[in-house]
DNA sequence: GTTAAGGCCATACC
DNA sequence: ACCGGTATGGCCTTAAC
């Protein structure tokens, strides 16, 4: 039979020793099918330079030979072939041999070690890349499949009896069809789960909310026993007996609604794990797959949950590499990140263990359990564009690309790319090559400029385009096309110092793989970025973000010890590059008669003094005109003011802070308190506003009326508690902290009152009035609710002053003594 | 007991 | 371990007096 098919969940299996591709997706119609395929598995075997044919043909009948008899499971050798290939972009010979398993390449790899054989690879990608790679069935592309129907079928033991699918098809031809042709509508069901405890498994589950398509519920056996049900019951409210039952119906929801996509919020790290450790509590079976089988859960550094055909999505994983470099939220809780893309306001509740829960207010449980799945079902629609792209991009499974890091999305994408290089792939590294990676350290970073403190006039600011990668792409830079020793017309990085030793690193002038599929990806997200701004809509937006996160990656690809591809050298060289032709900016930037104010890495800001903005212009063109390759410096934009200070109580001026107003009024502040989270509300918006009026107006005599007012309010003990509270995140679980800070002592309140806490949790503390005789601001620690008054010398002190008296300072104001008053008589003021 | 230096810790910039 | 280095700054801990 024949039909058309998008390939979305990857899995596969073993039969009599073979590998076999199961792939669960979708028809035209909608139709849930799963196919059945196979492809060729092999390992490559580099051979040493100046191996004879003759030789190659006595290791070619020896592999040949080869035959493992493993853990009960028979494999060998079926054909081995010479070919031409390429490995990390030099011309080498290799012997590409098939074998009956990919799992059993390890061992058979193990078994080749001949002398003429320099490098084994190709063996480490995971049978679904392999497969994918192999058979270009790329996830969420359209297909027409042709095959052999299963229908009660004995073949593959019956795989497609005990499955849950409308077809089940052995793969014999796949067609790629046009893009965009089919739309493919995702089915969608999102849920949430409420507990008592954040620990897994140790409370009880309360209620489980559902959302899909027309589809709304919260299960739940807990409620106030003395409650009248009737005033309870919503269209959405369904009671069940106990927990056990709460589970029972949960499965029952999934199998019913049967999506493609179950999604949920952190549910990789608690919804799903809690409902497994749950239901072994109960002795329930979690069987959510579609072939019955209850969620796997692996452990990387963080705990992933996978359901068979069903693909298991945890949106918070996805935001957090795709986007949340990119987000203003301060925290990536699913209300932030609602409120920030769905414009959605929070719905307030409080969480507090179940038996402290009034009789009134369980129906708000209810409806904020809900609303959470709601939430979460919007989100995954709003992020299906970016889901999609990314997948079709990487061409991973979505279950894996939503998942990935960036790295992975790097490396993803070299590896499905590798074919048209006729590249073998390099392998990735073992625990020692870490270790000797960690090991030699961390190379020089980039270059900060340290700016004059001041408030400065007319500001010009330039920028390079994507400079790391714009550097690797021309000058060829990777681990590929480093040379050994210098070489006529290489390329030639900076001087670079290591271990005390002054040296260079020379690459080849002939394109290595890595630079030019980095260049590909380049030309891409030009493109993509073009495509978007002619076109806006989500899914040109989507490409576009696709391509500018992997092309964003690159440098930090490289140097990540993890990475097949890394390069200490190709890293160093790259950031001695990054160095180098910032600061080469900001000469000619002075040497023009400009005067520099601030560069960070890949930009220079001055003062244009007199000049017009068309010399300006002028300038870059010439400097453009100066640059390597496809490196381009751009105008970033012309700003009227910009406020510089110096650091805490010293003389140099800050970097990494800066304050600057355009010539539309829009206000641009990086590294100031007003934008750090760990700074009470209060403290930001008067530095804010402080930094915003002096910027408007030029000087500081609005700014300086503004905050005596404050002040005045502070003293006076006016100040809304709310906007004195601390927040600071918990990075490592509670027992692993050496010093015992502010934050610290708050968690570990909490933990006492029996609130809700766990590492990442965003802790909120003010400092008050006690008894305490301590100097330590510790000791001062009060949680929200706990009652109290704010110590007024802390906040004023620690927190607002500090704020504020080196933005003051710029204008020779010493804003201490003109609030305390040296001069006793100014205090009357109050 | 006080103080300064150093370390831990969180957060931001690019 | 899950992309990197550079930088500010609060607060605690420790060593020295």
């Amino acid at each position: 039979m024949q039909t058309k098919f998008i390939p979305i969940n990857y899995d596969y299996f073993d039969y009599k020793g073979r590998n076999y591709a199961k792939i669960i997706g979708r028809n035209e119609k909608g139709k849930r099918i799963c196919m059945i395929d196979s492809c060729p598995v092999y390992i490559w075997a580099i051979l040493k330079e100046n191996i004879n044919q003759k030789q190659i043909e006595k290791i070619t009948k020896k592999i040949e030979k080869i035959k493992l008899d493993l853990k009960g499971r028979q494999t060998k050798v079926e054909k081995v072939e010479l070919h031409d290939k390429k490995f990390l972009s030099k011309k080498v010979k290799a012997l590409k041999i098939y074998a009956t398993n990919y799992k059993d390449l390890h061992d058979i790899a193990s078994k080749l070690d001949f002398k003429e054989i320099e490098k084994r690879r190709g063996y480490d990608l995971g049978f679904t890349t392999h497969y994918i790679i192999e058979k270009k069935l790329k996830p969420l592309h359209w297909y027409t499949i042709s095959g052999e129907l299963l229908n009660n079928s004995e073949e593959f033991g019956g795989i497609d009896m005990n499955l849950d699918v409308d077809f089940c098809i052995k793969v014999e031809k796949i067609k790629t069809l046009e893009p965009d042709k089919i739309k493919y509508q995702p089915k969608i069901l999102a849920y949430d789960i409420e507990t008592d405890e954040l620990q897994i498994g140790k409370g009880e589950i309360l209620m489980i909310s559902l959302v899909s398509d027309n589809f709304k519920k919260v299960i739940t056996w807990k409620r106030n026993p003395t409650s009248d049900i009737r005033h309870l019951t919503s269209d959405f409210l369904e009671y069940v007996k106990d927990e056990a039952e709460l589970i029972e119906k949960f499965i029952e929801y999934v199998k019913k609604v049967s999506p493609d996509f179950l999604v949920g919020y952190f549910s990789d790290g608690f919804d799903l794990p809690y409902l497994k450790a749950r239901a072994d509590i109960h002795k329930i079976k979690l069987s959510l797959g579609l072939d019955n089988t209850q969620p796997k859960f692996s452990r990387g550094v963080q705990l992933t949950g996978k359901i068979n055909g069903i693909t298991h999505i945890d949106l918070l994983k996805f935001i957090r590499t795709a986007y949340a470099q990119y987000m203003k939220s301060e925290t990536l809780s699913l209300n932030e990140v609602a409120k920030e893309f769905l414009g959605d306001n929070k719905k307030e509740f409080k969480l507090k263990h179940s038996s402290k829960i009034k009789e009134h207010e369980w129906q708000k449980y209810y409806e904020y359990n809900l609303h959470d799945s709601i939430l979460t079902y919007k989100l995954f629609e709003k992020f299906w564009p970016d889901l999609l792209e990314f997948t079709k991009t990487i061409e991973e499974p979505i279950f894996d690309t939503s998942r990935y890091g960036l790295s992975k999305y790097t490396e993803s994408y070299i590896l499905h790319n590798l074919e048209k290089f006729n590249e073998i792939p390099e392998k990735r590294p073992g625990h020692k090559e870490i270790g000797e990676r960690k090991e030699i350290g961390s190379v020089k970073g980039a270059f900060v400029y340290e700016p004059t403190p001041g408030l400065y006039e007319n500001i010009a600011m330039f920028d390079f385009t994507s400079m790391h990668t714009s550097i690797i792409i021309s000058m060829n830079i990777s681990k590929s096309t480093l040379l050994e020793k210098k070489e006529k017309g290489a390329y030639e990085s900076p001087e670079i110092k290591e271990k005390n030793k002054k040296i260079k690193y020379y690459f080849s002038k002939e394109p290595g793989f890595f630079p030019n599929l980095l260049k590909e990806i380049f030309e891409k997200r030009k493109k993509f970025k073009t495509e978007y701004k002619k076109n806006p809509n989500p899914i040109t937006l989507a490409r576009s973000n696709a391509f500018k996160v992997l092309s964003a990656s690159a440098h930090g690809y490289i140097a990540f010890f993890g990475a097949r591809y890394y390069s200490h050298e190709a890293s160093a060289s790259i950031l001695a590059f990054v160095r180098k032709f910032n600061q080469d900016i900001i000469e000619k930037t002075k040497k023009q008669g400009y005067k520099v104010i601030f560069g960070d890495t890949d930009s220079v800001a001055f003062t244009r003094e007199k000049k017009s903005k068309k010399e300006v212009l002028k300038f870059l063109k010439k400097l453009n005109n100066e640059l390597p390759g496809v490196m381009h410096l751009e105008l970033e934009d012309f700003f009227k003011r910009g406020l510089w200070v110096t650091t805490r109580g010293g003389t140099a001026g800050a970097k990494k802070k800066y304050a600057m107003i355009d010539e539309e009024g829009k206000i641009k502040i990086r590294g100031f308190e007003t934008v750090r989270r760990d700074w009470c509300k209060l403290s930001r918006e008067i530095q804010s506003y402080v930094i915003k009026q002096i910027l408007k107006d030029g000087n500081e005599k609005k700014a300086l009326e503004y905050v005596k007012k404050i002040i005045k309010k502070l003293k006076q003990k006016e100040i809304n508690k709310q906007d004195l509270i601390i927040k600071s995140q918990l990075k490592k679980p509670l027992s692993e902290y050496i010093a015992t800070t502010p934050h610290v002592i708050a968690a570990k309140k909490m933990i006492e009152q029996k609130i809700p806490l766990s590492q990442g949790t965003l802790i909120e503390y003010y400092i008050a009035e006690t008894k305490t005789k301590s100097k330590l601001v510790r000791d001062k620690v009060k949680l929200p609710e706990e009652k109290g008054e704010y110590e007024l010398d802390y906040y004023l002190n620690r927190q607002i002053l500090p704020a504020i008296e080196n933005i003051f300072q710029v204008f020779g104001i010493n804003i201490k003594e003109t609030i305390e008053g040296k001069k006793q008589t100014t205090l009357g003021d109050f």
